[in-house]
DNA sequence: ACAAAAGTGTTAAGAATACACCCATGT
DNA sequence: ACATGGGTGTATTCTTAACACTTTTGT
């Protein structure tokens, strides 16, 4: 090559979900700097040298959000946008990734950038093309639940039936069927019985199921 | 940010597919320089600052294997890649797409990194991780075409249906049955009759069917 | 006439869907 | 006793998979 070569900005971001109330949360901080100053956005920053795209995340994350990385239960690389005027300083590359959660709560007033969780169904306008983004990251993990486990990223080790299809209804924006999905889903032995009831009412107690794995299995064929 | 933000290196590779003689091919270069050198490689460079990732391949794909970006018949980001080692100045990240192409036919003398297309059964030792990423752009090209219609990328406008079969065949890496193929892509709409006939040989000639669009469409469901 | 690829339907098995009532608990 | 969510099975439809012979051409 010829030309002295002098590397673009580099920012990595980050659509952390999570359910809260049987909706779906996503983490958004508020911009202190222009452009876009005031307004919602996603966490996100700048990727330094030497640095690894994840090294970044966690650390934008840590910063601006003080969520640790190692809260998120799944990660994975969502897509690398090249950004628009993101910056005064011109073009600019940013790797995005997509994390779940379970439980975490994340103090407004901790950071000068007042971290939050807010419904993806009642976002405002944001910053950047960061609605788009975080559109394309709910198409992605609709996907991705319907051929893989990835939904133990958003619940706990041990769920009941109900939670579990509640959890997959949310994700996928449509009802199930309850025998269908139970006839599903125990048919992929993803589950272990355990010998616990939860009683969270006037009813019957179900019955709590274990995870068999926290790790990412592939392949399967969940939902249609 | 407190810090003063000094970007790392960035870099775009490609991962062009062809076929040829019903081989998937992919397009390598020879490196001139270490690390790797001599050894064969992913077409790839930097990306410059103000420069876009698919601007930087463009030209990166014009200046080292000679081919123009406007033959490949579909381009897709396929992942990011935080390589390590890549070059001597240290920690690089990659942005890695993904293209099809036909009929093109590269110089191996036109310029010093040798491009020439190499069958993917055939991979010598390659630089870097190459040959993993290469196995990765497979594994996404082979289910992309299960449920959409990228194939068209590989394919002239006009094809028989036993040359459809046979792409299929090659890029998904199993056979399929002739009448069952037949039913469900003639089922889904893609291909119009046309009525001419292909004769190339001693047996009967195949009708001539033509893609009705080239551009990507999704949510098919093509083969399991 | 023969070799070689094109073209064509049916059947059986399996998967997906639709659907309604009894059960166990808390109040 | 009643309200609430938990739990269960079957029949039907649709989808998938397996499978073999006739047609048309060039030599």
């Amino acid at each position: 090559m010829e030309y002295v070569y002098e590397a673009p900005v580099l920012t990595v971001d980050a659509v952390i979900f999570q359910l809260i109330d049987n909706q779906l949360n996503v983490l958004l901080v508020k911009r202190s700097r222009d452009p876009f100053r005031g307004s919602l956005a996603l966490p996100g920053g700048y990727n330094s040298k030497g640095e690894t795209t994840l090294a970044a995340l966690d650390r934008i994350l840590q910063s601006k959000t003080d969520l640790d990385k190692n809260k998120l239960r799944f990660i994975e690389q969502l897509y690398t946008f090249d950004t628009v005027a993101r910056d005064p300083r011109g073009h600019a590359v940013s790797v995005v990734y997509m994390g779940l959660c379970l439980n975490v709560k994340v103090n407004v007033a901790k950071t000068t950038e007042q971290p939050r969780f807010v419904p993806v169904t009642k976002l405002p306008e944001l910053a950047f093309d960061h609605q788009a983004i975080i559109e394309y990251a709910q198409e992605r993990l609709a996907s991705k639940v319907s051929y893989t486990n990835a939904i133990f990223g958003l619940l706990p080790k041990e769920v009941t039936l109900t939670q579990l299809q509640q959890a997959y209804e949310v994700v996928m924006g449509r009802k199930l069927d309850k025998r269908n999905f139970r006839k599903r889903i125990l048919a992929l032995n993803l589950l272990k019985p355990t010998t616990k009831y939860s009683s969270d009412g006037a009813h019957r107690p179900a019955l709590i199921y274990a995870f068999r794995k926290q790790s990412l299995e592939t392949s399967l064929k969940l939902i249609d």
